[in-house]
DNA sequence: TATAGGATTTAC
DNA sequence: TAAATCCTATAG
């Protein structure tokens, strides 16, 4: 799965691969291909190489932690839709509705590998970040909602990673120390496009931060 | 209506 | 280390 025509050949997970667990399918979703046609009718490509987990009301770390708000409603649907949003005001970041009807649960893509032949509409050409990734595949909230088993928005199957790694998830520290600390990250431990390099992971697979970076400091 | 802050990225 | 930048949630 590292060619277009590879990835064209290959199928097309269907919405029902999607209704189990978010960690279930955060964790199978690596070493897929996601795809795109774009704005101007481009086809762009990306092998998923990082993506968390949100798994529900429960989770503080869950934007439906707040409730079932307008914002949040997709994920109270049915899985294998898209649900995206903007972060920071500048950033889209794209999410896939995982779980039952009426569980609020989503899996993030934090990360793709470009599949060769792959540019973004403004020249974009890293997809190592959540918000790399959407411009790298001109995805943005026009495509909130839709199904991700046809076009515009297709995931295709490919061969999982040789090691996956499970750490605590990027950027929730407001969440509490229990659901920030939750290993519902997950990586290709071989890819070197990550948004947060595994080279700051402990050896026990947490991240740095907020867990290492405070343990090792010297007390100087 | 007003305000605070965010599942980030980039530049200084 | 901070700015960019806007939508959502919450308070008044």
């Amino acid at each position: 799965m590292t060619s277009a025509p590879e990835v064209e050949a290959s199928c097309v997970l269907p919405l029902r691969w999607f209704a189990r667990p978010a960690a279930e399918v955060a964790r199978d979703l690596l070493g897929s291909v996601l795809r795109c046609v774009g704005r101007d009718g481009a086809v762009r490509m990306g092998r998923i190489v990082e993506t968390e987990a949100y798994v529900g009301a429960h989770d503080l770390a869950c934007h439906a932690a707040k409730g079932r708000t307008a914002r949040t409603e997709v994920m109270f649907g049915p899985a294998g839709h898209a649900y995206v949003y903007l972060v920071y005001g500048l950033h889209e970041l794209f999410n896939v509705v995982t779980g039952a009807l009426g569980e609020p649960q989503a899996v993030l893509v934090r990360a793709v590998e470009p599949v060769p032949g792959t540019v973004g509409p403004s020249g974009a050409v890293r997809g190592d970040g959540p918000g790399r990734l959407t411009r790298l595949l001109d995805i943005d909230r026009r495509l909130l909602g839709e199904r991700v088993d046809r076009p515009p928005l297709t995931i295709h199957r490919g061969p999982a990673p040789t090691e996956t790694v499970a750490t605590p998830r990027i950027g929730v520290d407001y969440a509490g120390t229990e659901w920030a600390s939750a290993r519902l990250r997950f990586v290709d431990g071989a890819s070197a496009q990550l948004s947060v390099s595994l080279a700051r992971l402990g050896p026990d697979g947490y991240s740095s931060r907020g867990v290492r970076d405070t343990s090792r400091r010297p007390a100087s």
